[in-house]
RNA sequence: UGGGGAGUAGUUGAGUUGGUAAAACGCCUGACUCUGGAUCAGGAGGCCGAAGGUUCGAAUCCUUCCUCCCCAGCCA
């Protein structure tokens, strides 16, 4: 099939700093030849191409170097997380190409151990029992500039900083009364190192312990745990987490347990959209999309339904390369690496979006002609089949000006152009309605032009797509844009928030004609409409009514000169 | 303002021990073509954030400065 292009396992591209360190660790046997990434999505929402980022890099790396990466469920938090998000996000890696094998983890199984090394922590003088509010921990932790306070509850004994974490656990203390916080240093510039919490009471119900916990382990206690449980060796995270190492490592050094190496890149942002889970989480509450899978979302599932296939996406995400720099990648490369995967897999057929009548006034009545299509010329063992061809066609509204612009050379009076795979026609006649508007246009063929060359050689510049009006099947298209106006939805006038930059004509439904072959093609399935872009069948399509989502236009050179003028 | 990061073509990014700047996408030409697609061949585009310094020589080393990002959740 379609290789990955750009994967440094299947080239010979340098490596980015962090497959170096990997491989450095290799040669060096710092692991003993082990390599073992995670991919540790949090179960709070779907997840987006910026997680394609990390997945390709962690499932990548450990592909590469001949190692395992762990698909593990970060879900410390139960007032955030469902058990929908962990379905979605297994169908979504899945589904990118990758495979975890046995190594499919929760941190929640975690929770025992957790909670053993804890008590360890204390007991070694290391962590205490709080019973600051968390207002008042706010208003101590200092400022960026000045040192926070200690709190008056630090130096309690280590007897009842166990006394009064067992009872937490047991469930005495209400939400928000205590937290357990690790004794480090109230003066620390890093704010991480202000005596973190690593435990808070939360009597709520978690999709997977059920009621069994009510204490929950913050991120920067249990993270390091978890990848040290597994015996992770490198821990790729973003770099926000940056400031949060050395407090991963303060942990486990404090434990004296298995060290992972933690190493921070940049997260992908993308132009005309929106990244974060928040904001996508409001675009789907607040109605902006119809759900996750909206396909104008930059979700696995909403590209997915798009049409997007994986192998685009991965390719995409290694042709990115890993860096600390956070920039803001042109979507035009996203919809680069679609369409240079589909042009070479999609079948092509005939569709008119916005049908005019065309009818070909020398064309027996009754006469219907099997033409003979090529469904991909990019793969010769793709074949051919039949188009039914007949006096009565649809064409394009696009390919058709009464009063041609310079340069543009499709049809108008007096004008031949070929039908691809049928006729030579020139255009005799046009017909309008009371506003002007043209309706329909007549022409005649040449016959001996049949399959679209003529015997006296003579050329024809332009060859429009066509379907014929008895025979085509009425489809809807869904044709989507992006889903911002301009390439930072952030970018906006005082007073205003990014949603005042949703694009109102991201989507747009047209009625069209597809022909036949397509009226049996299922959910998923992708096609090249010729000359217009790539299409493929929603879920929503049924048969006798069909849905069509554009992926991605093709190249359109005519457009880009049109638009200069 | 304290701490942590980053600054190389429009974008993403190579450039690992100093020798004077890859590539991809985008853009512009042209060729070819029964998709104004694809393909092929060319081209434009960078004072390597700035200023000093070291050196025969600096994107690479030193100094100072500037800009941008992250951090004051009992989120991750």
């Amino acid at each position: 099939m379609n290789e990955d292009k750009g994967n440094p396992s299947a080239t010979s591209a340098p490596l980015d700093f962090i497959r170096r360190i990997v491989a450095d660790d290799l040669r060096t046997g710092k692991w003993g030849g082990r390599v073992v990434t995670r991919f540790p999505p949090e179960p709070n929402g779907y997840l987006h191409i910026g997680h394609a980022k990390s997945i390709c890099l962690n499932f990548g790396i450990a592909e590469q170097f001949g190692g395992v990466c762990h698909l593990r469920f970060d879900d410390t938090n139960p007032t955030k997380e469902e058990e929908e998000y962990v379905n979605a996000i297994i169908e979504d890696v899945r589904w990118l190409g990758f495979d975890w094998g046995e190594h499919l983890y929760f941190a929640s199984d975690y929770f025992q151990q957790m909670y053993d090394y804890a008590e360890q922590l204390i007991r070694a003088g290391k962590a205490y029992v709080c019973d600051l509010s968390s207002e008042e921990v706010r208003l101590s932790r200092g400022t960026l500039t000045e040192p926070g306070r200690e709190s008056p509850y630090r130096n309690r004994s280590v007897e009842e900083n166990l006394d009064l974490f067992r009872r937490m656990k047991a469930g005495e203390f209400p939400d928000g009364s205590r937290t357990l916080r690790a004794k480090i240093d109230m003066a620390s510039p890093n704010l991480n190192l202000r005596d973190p919490v690593m435990y808070r009471i939360l009597h709520a119900e978690h999709h997977r312990t059920g009621a069994a916990w009510c204490i929950y382990p913050m991120y920067d206690w249990a993270h390091g745990l978890e990848d040290s449980i597994e015996r992770v060796t490198h821990s790729i995270c973003t770099l926000e987490f940056e400031d949060h190492r050395p407090l991963y490592d303060w942990f486990l050094d404090a434990l004296g347990v298995y060290h992972p190496r933690q190493i921070e890149f940049a997260r992908l942002n993308l132009s005309y959209t929106v990244m974060s889970k928040r904001r996508l989480l409001q675009l789907v509450r607040e109605g902006y999309v119809s759900g996750w899978d909206d396909p104008r979302m930059p979700t696995l599932s909403g590209l997915r339904r798009r049409g997007y296939t994986p192998e685009s996406i991965r390719n995409f995400c290694y042709s990115l390369g890993v860096a600390k720099d956070d920039g803001v990648v042109d979507v035009a490369r996203l919809e680069h690496s679609v369409r240079d995967d589909l042009n070479r897999r999609a079948p092509r057929v005939l569709a008119v979006l916005r049908p005019l009548k065309l009818v070909v006034e020398n064309y027996p009545e009754s006469q219907v002609e099997e033409m003979d299509a090529i469904n991909n010329p990019e793969d010769p063992g793709a074949g051919t089949r039949k188009v039914p061809f007949s006096r009565e066609l649809y064409i394009e509204r696009d390919d058709f000006r009464e009063h041609p612009p310079k340069g543009y050379f499709r049809l108008s009076p007096g004008r031949e152009v070929r039908l691809r795979y049928g006729y030579f026609v020139t255009c005799t006649d046009v017909v309008k309605d009371g506003g002007g508007e043209v309706v329909e246009v007549r022409c005649t063929y040449d016959p001996a032009s049949r399959g679209g060359n003529s015997p006296d050689g003579r050329k024809v510049k332009g060859t429009i797509h066509w379907v014929s009006a008895r025979h085509a099947v009425p489809a809807e298209v869904r044709l989507y844009e992006h889903l911002f106006t301009r390439p930072d939805p952030d970018d906006v006038p005082e007073g205003e928030d990014w949603t005042s930059n949703l694009n109102a004509n991201s989507l747009e439904v047209v009625a069209a004609y597809v022909e036949p072959g397509l009226a049996r093609a299922k959910a998923g399935e992708r096609f090249q409409f010729e000359r217009l872009g790539y299409f493929c069948v929603d879920p929503d399509s049924k048969p006798g009514a069909m849905v069509f989502n554009r992926t991605v236009s093709l190249k359109d050179t005519w457009a880009k000169v049109e638009k200069k003028r």
